[in-house]
RNA sequence: GUCCCCAUCGUCUAGAGGCCUAGGACAUUGCCCUUUCACGGCAGUAACACCGGUUCGAAUCCGGUUGGGGACGCCA
């Protein structure tokens, strides 16, 4: 068997980090298993799908290089298979029409809830050999309900919960089309995923009570049951749940606030999911690894903390073009003028061992390319008469030392010698003379990323 | 209210009856390294929600309690 999954947002937002999660699982899935995934837009809501949220899930997608086999498809184009479907379930009787106005069904639902009752349709128009239907009021157009079985349980084996089964008195005969003739969320899933074939739903823990309507669904439909996959919600940093008031933001948040991509998959790979002890790995890695028995059965609590520390080690191991790539955009950002400084990628090499993000590195930066202010007080704390000689002199062998880190530090030390200093002596008035700052890479490598002449005047700003 | 789900260190988790005096990672504490900070190395603090059962033996199985979450739309 093909396996086949599928990610079906709805595009009424950005695509969030419990979404992002859905995506890869279902995504590793397929590739894990030389599979077809397939991007399914659920956009029957008419009223609140756009298009910009459409675009914001395929950005994110491909931010998060998530490649999808077929699709996106948009259930809106599918109306025709839908009303077909829809017009073959009223003739066999697996669906009828209901008159019952919103305002009366509200009612209904009111008075349940008062009397403590789950509130739900009671199929006043199901018909039923001998029952006689009430009369079809005038000017109500009828939407369509499903015939839910009345009684026994449907069960499945959640592969990620277990076996859960629920009552079919617990369900109500569900609209699966509006009354403009528009087909409704469960029903289209239920068409989609037959047409579509899917074999494994992988999606958020909310379908839960979903499920259930959409296996009766689907048998009445003669289809076969996918395996289902219920995911586990995200709760924000504070373990409160997420949403667009409280802490929910896009995936496209973290390339913005100085996120690389590899460590945000990393992370909610393993936010949920583990293999064994493993906490770092490729994505290549992470899709030969992927199954459904290790994903957590409970709600998971994000962690920025521990995201910052992977971020680092994905900063910490890449390369330094494109590391220096990633961190111009963020000087760019932040207005720093480094169009005629050091090349990106020497700075960046410079500072990843300090910056737990881009960010982080394009404030350390800051020195690289403008020159510090002189701060007399901090200087004085460090700077002492036999240093100020003992920089004077560096200054004039700096002149002829061969630009390398070694030979640098070479003349770093035989200057510490030569006048008899001990290391911090000499460093820490360098380092402020250069940076203004009393926190920067050593200070061999500082000179070497500054180049020559900027470290000569920069000693010579200082010390006049 | 009804139904469903969940429950191991602060956090993410390992764990599928004996390998667990519960392992790893982040965070945290201390020490070492060191030109500050950082990186790195080493060490430490820290958890099976509770109560019953099953069993020679339970973090692991069963029941209940408590706590948390979700769903009950002509939303998805």
């Amino acid at each position: 068997m093909t396996i086949r999954s599928r990610f079906a947002p709805s595009p009424t937002g950005f695509l969030h980090i419990g979404g992002a999660r859905t995506a890869l699982y279902a995504w590793a899935f397929a590739r894990r298993h030389g599979g077809t995934f397939i991007l399914r837009i659920e956009d029957t809501d008419v009223e609140r799908s756009t298009p910009e949220a459409v675009q914001a899930i395929l950005d994110g997608m491909q931010w998060l290089g998530l490649d999808f086999d077929e699709g996106p498809f948009f259930q809106m184009r599918a109306m025709e298979r839908y009303k077909e479907v829809v017009a073959q379930m009223l003739a066999n009787g697996s669906a009828y029409h209901c008159y019952m106005p919103p305002a009366e069904l509200d009612a209904l639902r009111e008075a349940q809830r008062a009397r403590g009752e789950k509130p739900r349709y009671d199929g006043t128009w199901r018909p039923a050999p001998g029952k006689v239907l009430p009369p079809v009021p005038a000017g109500v157009r009828p939407v369509v309900r499903f015939a839910n079985p009345t009684d026994g349980v449907v069960a499945w084996v959640d592969a990620v919960k277990g076996r859960i089964e629920i009552a079919n008195t617990e369900l109500d005969d569900l609209i699966i089309a509006r009354a403009d003739g528009t087909p409704t969320y469960n029903f289209c899933v239920c068409v989609d995923d037959w047409d579509m074939k899917i074999t494994h739903v992988i999606r958020g823990d909310d379908h839960v009570n979903n499920t259930p309507r959409q296996i009766n669904i689907l048998r009445a439909l003669g289809a076969d049951i996918p395996v289902y996959a219920h995911l586990s919600m995200i709760l924000g940093d504070d373990g409160q749940k997420l949403s667009k008031r409280h802490g929910a933001v896009s995936v496209m948040e973290y390339p913005q606030n100085g996120y690389v991509r590899d460590a945000v998959v990393n992370y909610l790979a393993r936010l949920g999911w583990s293999h064994g002890d493993a906490e770092i790995f490729s994505m290549d890695q992470f899709c030969q690894w992927f199954d459904l028995d290790h994903i957590t059965a409970s709600a998971a609590q994000f962690n920025t903390e521990k995201l910052n520390w992977l971020n680092q080690e994905y900063i910490k191991k890449m390369d330094a073009e494109p590391l220096g790539a990633l961190l111009v955009s963020f000087l760019e950002k932040t207005g720093i003028p480094f169009a005629d400084g050091p090349s990106p990628a020497l700075v960046a090499d410079a500072l990843r061992e300090r910056a737990r993000t881009l960010v982080e590195m394009a404030e350390q930066a800051h020195y690289f390319f403008v020159p510090p202010q002189t701060d007399a007080t901090l200087l004085s704390q460090h700077l002492t008469d036999a240093a100020r000689t003992a920089i004077k002199s560096l200054g004039i062998s700096l002149k002829t030392t061969a630009w390398v880190k070694t030979e640098i530090n070479a003349a770093l030390k035989s200057t510490i010698a030569a006048h008899g200093l001990k290391m911090p002596q000499l460093m820490m008035p360098l380092r402020v003379m250069l940076t203004g700052q009393t926190q920067t890479p050593g200070v061999d490598a500082v000179m070497h990323v500054l180049g020559r002449e900027e470290v000569l005047r920069r000693l010579e700003a200082a010390s006049g």
